[in-house]
DNA sequence: GATTGACCTTCCTATCGTGGTAAGCTTTAA
DNA sequence: TTAAAGCTTACCACGATAGGAAGGTCAATC
């Protein structure tokens, strides 16, 4: 039942690139594939759903680096789930910071804009913002 | 009164690694800076402006071909504030978008591991969202 | 049996903005 | 005079992704 596919149909199954396959796989987050005799990738499915769990990861923009580690956590019986939201929470801290510098640029950013007319004229509180003098 | 400076001294007072300075100089944002005999470059200070002025655009986010715009529009007194604005404004959507990208992620992944014991036992909602069976 | 086209392989290049390092020259201060 | 600090260019690296070139393999069609 252990259907075997080449890292064609491995992509589109996954919806990540072959190339990415390929890179994952030289990087170490992917055991190395088995091969056919002509050199060609094989993946079954326990693969395949570990090219889906490293896609929607991706998703949630953990680093490749974090997604080794939730992938190792996720085939490790013995895992303790605490390991696991530490990650997590950990990840969620960087994006809070994200989106607390975005915006801030948005705000300043946005405040610079509302006091430019964006007419004809050259008189510009964006550039004057910016100049800063 | 145009006291010229170095790159340490450009650097230290405008914030802008001279790392940074000589890129910036190379793909053409800046223009060629006068040397000495030596070959050291050198600053006035309308170019110290302009390095502020880089360093304030990059900390709102702004791409340095956007700021190559941003800079040749400060130093054309015939231009248009319409362009400027419409630059800041584009900039502004892309902002927007990836704040909205990354509410995204927090939304998902806060909702996954609030459903997490984060205990010694291995169940984890987590790694049974990414794994999506 | 030969050709064709789709698929696969490895290897190299580029992106973007930044940091680092090494080898060597110049300036400044002790 | 010598040492330290500063400058120069020319490399390499990151992270994750994409593109391409040159060549081997497979399956279908003529």
């Amino acid at each position: 039942m252990d259907k075997l596919v080449t890292i064609g149909k491995a992509s589109s199954s996954s919806g990540v690139s072959a190339k990415m396959i390929r890179y994952y796989e030289e990087v170490g987050v992917l055991k190395k594939a088995s091969r056919t005799d002509a050199g060609y990738r094989l993946y079954n499915q326990a693969q395949l759903q570990q090219l889906g769990f490293i896609r929607r990861a991706r998703n949630l923009g953990f680093s490749m680096t974090e997604i080794q580690s939730l992938l190792k956590f996720w085939l490790d019986t013995d895992r303790e789930s605490r390991n696991v939201k530490q990650l997590a929470l950990s990840h969620l801290q960087e994006i809070n910071e994200k989106i607390l510098e975005l915006e801030q640029m948005r705000e300043v950013l946005q405040t610079l804009a509302d006091k430019c007319d964006g007419n004809d004229n050259p008189d510009c509180p964006i550039l004057e913002g910016l100049a800063q003098t």
